[in-house]
DNA sequence: GTTAGCACTCCACGAGAACGAGTGCTAACA
DNA sequence: TGTTAGCACTCGTTCTCGTGGAGTGCTAAC
């Protein structure tokens, strides 16, 4: 592979290959290219620019008498430099967005669907951690005489319900005194910062209740670590029938399997949302192999952070053809966080 | 098609016909059902039976010298009448269950999951429809300056939350009376019961805070509603691919995204439900044609209904290809049915 | 540096040919 | 009358082979 600085000429050709490709998913051949308007060359002069650039491992022949398709670093080259948003096709999501603002979980698979729907690849959007968001407040209700409904609403109106199986019939008042220690002690608090000195302080202070507490607490804690494992919403999996190099059996199995169960994309989660050095606006694109999920090798994965509160992060994915519309692409996502970002942000 | 009575000798045939397609997937020759141990007949008149067989409709060939695969008539006949059930594989579903038992929907959620996995089909469960359940209470609690915070609980320990938002700066005590207010007038009630007379007494009542009233109400009918639509736990869709028969591109495609988008589904639920006369302890097999969803017509589809209350039913759902194991998924089903209802019925 | 021309490569596609699994029918047998 | 062996026939599957065409690389001329 030959190093050589891309004139501006080659750098031409290269994206008309791209384009091309992305439109057709077939190899282009330098006739196609030759009749592009805009350069006047005959096929030959395009046939050597070609080998060139494919020396260069900018694009490769799937086979020898076959056109060229961009290889990986080609990809690279023109999401990294030639790319030029698009931007008529993003207002219309906000629009459609504002409707089922109520719920953080519900805007989410919304958001999921829309984006699913508009680029024709298969999306998935991370919901948040909680972890460093603040307890708005928590509540303990009788249910029956030996369950208790504890609801805790986190900043952001987020809502988690849960059952407390318990032993002793409280009566109301007893119920009113957690209560208020509970929301005295908790509330305010980001729920990386319970600890367990404050734990053992409150369990004190409720007396004979301390196990309760300790269930709540423990309820908390579950009810946080939950999310983080999964929820992860997506949609339009199946979207990837639509392209022939990832729909033959096997792949397309692959793909929709990983779609189903979720785990692996927390791997994609985890790796962007804890990657500081984002350029672009929180934007990532992954070409290929440059991602490290095994059945997605064939894929692009494009995702964008939201960051709704300091350390409050989830991430929005695209997974689609490496010949993916990145300009589309991307500027659909940088308006989807800014939206999410903005409702959040209590704009409704 | 010739009408007939089925000998004893054409029963065994046909039985063996069908149970070797379900392994296999392929037609089945004379030759192989000769080979069957239990009858010593010869492939020649093995041959004229299953040309008996076709003339009366119970099998098919796929082309002339193919081998005869079962037609839906055949199946249907198999699965009212030749089907022992399998009892062995279902205990293991109780302890796997009982794990994940505290709420409604996680243990639903857990089921499909174990249904797909343990049958190797695809599965579907649909929430019960909370319209004749209780309601226990309904609680208003103040998240915000302008935001209020309905937490509905209905029997069977369903929570619903929502967010209110509201003009006016509620004080403690206007809340409290509003809670006591619904409560004494509404819990206790079905949903279905509540009516526009109750409704206007309410807001009556309520005064100025009439509007607020209306609106938890409204929210009470929405959650519902939105649960009819759209509760349905799926898992294992990828499982089609295991079968050649339904994995092409066209006909995964259609399955997949139908199951992704769950709104096809309600159809075979509310058909299901629906149904009162239900042989067989409540479970339905629909074989191919017999299920009105277009992309699942080469398809069998076997539902039960579980029932928690009066009235407060749901569907549990198979979908796999017509060489099913209907007896391991109808053993299947009766289990996870019994299983549900023994779990709600507070058995833990 | 650009272009026309040409020989070459290799995939895609279709037509046959060979194969084999399975059938229906007939005739013989118990 | 029911069962079986045998045989001709059908038809899908799998190869092979030949052809056509798209596209290339190279050379020589402009």
């Amino acid at each position: 592979m030959r190093q050589m600085p891309l004139d501006e000429r080659k750098m031409v050709i290269l994206q008309s290959i791209i384009r091309n490709y992305l439109e057709t998913g077939e190899p282009v051949g330098s006739r196609t290219i030759s009749k592009y308007a805009d350069l006047e060359l005959s096929s030959a002069t395009i046939r050597n620019e070609m080998a060139d650039l494919e020396d260069m491992g900018y694009i490769l022949q799937p086979h020898t008498s076959a056109g060229r398709i961009p290889s990986d670093k080609g990809y690279r080259l023109y999401v990294d430099s030639m790319m030029t948003e698009k931007n008529r096709e993003v207002d219309e999501l906000r629009e459609m967005l504002l409707d089922k603002a109520d719920k953080m979980d519900q805007l989410l698979k919304q958001a999921a669907k829309l984006l699913a729907t508009n680029t024709n690849y298969a999306s998935m959007i991370s919901a948040p951690n909680y972890r460093r968001n603040k307890l708005k407040f928590i509540q303990l209700t009788k249910v029956d005489h030996d369950q208790l409904l504890a609801v805790i609403v986190v900043e952001g109106n987020v809502i988690k319900n849960h059952i407390l199986n318990v032993a002793d019939n409280l009566d109301q008042e007893t119920l009113l005194k957690l209560n208020i220690l509970l929301n005295t002690h908790l509330s305010g608090l980001a729920i990386d910062e319970i600890n367990l000195g404050m734990i053992q302080v409150l369990k004190q202070q409720a007396g004979s209740f301390g196990t309760i507490i300790g269930e709540v607490i423990d309820t908390v804690a579950e009810v946080i670590k939950d999310d983080e494992d999964l929820e992860i919403y997506t949609s339009g999996a199946t979207n990837i029938f639509k392209y022939p190099e990832l729909s033959d059996h096997h792949r397309a199995s692959e793909l929709i399997t990983a779609f189903e169960e979720k785990r692996l994309l927390t791997e994609l989660v985890n790796e962007n949302e804890n990657d500081s050095t984002q350029p672009q606006m929180g934007i990532q694109v992954y070409i290929g192999n440059e991602n490290r999920i095994e059945s997605m090798k064939d894929c692009s994965v494009v995702t964008a952070t939201y960051e709704l509160d300091e350390g409050m992060r989830g991430t929005i994915g695209i997974i689609g053809p490496k010949r993916m519309d990145y300009e589309k692409v991307v500027a659909v996502l940088k308006s989807l966080k800014t939206q999410i970002e903005d409702i959040y942000r209590g704009g409704k």
